[in-house]
DNA sequence: GTGAAAGCGCTAACAG
DNA sequence: CTGTTAGCGCTTTCAC
């Protein structure tokens, strides 16, 4: 015999009161009388009665799942993970589960995973996009289902979107940079497609032009191990940067590690975009532009469950400042005089 | 007009077919006339029809939501986001998806999230205990929800269960210490009641008793801070310890930061249970016994899909090794010469 | 091959 | 306050 899980229809004649009278007690409605209502409650702890969630929503005028996704890039990232951290402690302050995944970068699993996560009716959806363009959102979500676009915005879709001050970050490295004299900075970008990598990027070459100096830029890096190459190869030349302004984490700990071996982290200088773990406590300690993937999680929860909740507005764009924290690497001064040409 | 999402009704009357056809497209069933099929496939096109799931699995016979719950410490850790992740990738592989919650080291949260899981149908769960004693899953959840535990042994309930080699890394470590000249080595646990700090301080106390030495141990430290603190004060007693062995990563890390501002970096030695990311970094870079979080990860994530395919052995104990990464902090000879008593 | 009817476990609408 | 009836969207059973 298969243990069937009990029903409502179980209670009910264990109580001795009707179907309705137990559904009335499950869903705490006050409208009954306390003694049958402590019969019902006697018969459902006693059946072990616990109410099938799948078969409440398909009937219920409010269908709610109480459960949202999550797409990042990477829920094993720190980045990614503080955030994932942020989104679960405000959803769970509201009774809302999250559903995470994770893209790396891939957009056909964007969609697979935007697809899986709408059937598995998800209230609402959290995504840091990977794809250059998220118009399939339009077809592949029913239409009341909200999605909150965090770290990147979206192209060919509405919704709100939480950003890092990206541009603003990079122009305030850069003149970090400057101010302690430095005139060849070099910018290492992640990959070319991705909106941050643009945005960082754009504030790097605005803030050079501003001060009248060349740029130098090599993007497209796709991880630590092809940063550290790459830096090891630009200080083989004849002229190399004295700062680095290093776009993404994984860039920077690739930057550290070729430095490091090139026995130049005492001279050259080095500003990286995001802070990482344990940033403090390296030699010199690494100058950071720092993100609040915390703050970002905590508002593009707050934002989707407010729509899921019924809010209409217009789709705001919410952005999360960026903060520069100096530890060393970011203040050493060039050992050879630049000589801006 | 709410725009109603389409059901098999509405696509079944728009291919000019009966319900019954369109659900045996919609599954794949192969004794469907292919002209029929044809024209159904396209009234779900132009509707853009998409299965109910819960409804489906209302009426089923094989009662499978495709999703599994993963319930760690915190879903931002180190650790436990490299476990997510490896949970992840085995689960996809599958069609799987993974429903995530981070514990807190909270029992009452641990069997919130279990109770929560349960009734959005999680297939199974793999879980990272943090109470005492798990005898509540047998009444909490249904008698065919498989539970595989990772990182520590659950009590009361049985199921799979997946431990890193926790006792022998401890010993590896201490062993290595001794190796190296050292005779007052010094353990810093965690939770007292959490299981690994248990195996971990036991290994400690056998490697120490079998070399004839004086253990000295201070556990229940809660995180970074404290060991940074108890570090501290450890130095500035009359004789203090020349190694350390630590047993978790955060109390590692405080207890790198500590050593750091003593200004005892390069003179004590340490060895620290679990890896970190930019030990490697760190000046001297850190020696641990690193765990296998990824590997503990498939391991469990393969366990439980398993199960859930009827897998009906004997549960299970799979150990996961632990191995010493040698990287200077370890490799430290005593500065003073240890008396030994 | 195909379809009509029944019903999964529950809630909505309406009577009593 | 309580119960009856219908039916959510789908799969099952069993006729055709």
């Amino acid at each position: 015999m298969t243990h069937r899980r009990p029903t409502m229809n179980d209670v009910a004649r264990a109580a001795g009161v009707s179907l309705k009278t137990v559904s009335r007690v499950v869903n705490g409605e006050l409208t009954v009388d306390p003694a049958l209502a402590a019969r019902v409650r006697a018969a459902i702890g006693s059946l072990n009665y616990r109410r099938h969630l799948g078969a409440s929503m398909l009937r219920r005028k409010d269908r709610r799942t109480g459960t949202i996704g999550l797409l990042v890039e990477d829920v094993g990232n720190p980045f990614s993970a503080a955030l994932h951290r942020a989104v679960e402690d405000e959803a769970r302050a509201r009774g809302v589960h999250v559903l995470a995944g994770s893209l790396d970068e891939d957009p056909d699993r964007e969609r697979d995973l935007v697809r899986a996560f709408a059937r598995r009716h998800a209230d609402g959806l959290i995504l840091a996009p990977a794809g250059p363009d998220q118009g399939y959102l339009a077809a592949d979500l029913p239409p009341d289902v909200p999605v909150v676009f965090v770290q990147r915005p979206a192209t060919g879709f509405a919704g709100d979107c939480v950003l890092a001050r990206d541009a603003a970050g990079a122009v305030r490295a850069v003149r970090h940079l400057i101010a302690y004299g430095h005139r060849r900075i070099a910018f290492l970008g992640g990959r070319a497609d991705a909106a941050t990598t643009g945005e960082r990027r754009r504030g790097y070459l605005s803030a050079v032009d501003a001060a009248g100096l060349r740029p130098f830029m090599i993007d497209g890096l796709r991880g630590s191990q092809a940063a550290e190459a790459v830096t090891r190869n630009l200080f083989r030349r004849p002229r190399p940067p004295t700062a680095l302004f290093t776009g993404r984490n994984l860039i920077t700990i690739g930057a550290v590690r070729a430095l490091r071996l090139l026995d130049r982290h005492r001279d050259a200088a080095l500003v990286g975009f995001d802070d990482f773990p344990l940033a403090d406590l390296l030699e010199p300690a690494v100058t950071v532009i720092a993100q609040d993937p915390a703050e970002m999680g905590r508002a593009a929860a707050r934002a989707l469950l407010e729509r899921i909740d019924g809010e209409t507005a217009e789709p705001r764009e919410i952005s999360i400042a960026t903060t520069l924290i100096p530890r060393g690497s970011g203040e050493l001064r060039p050992q050879v005089r630049a000589t801006g040409s």
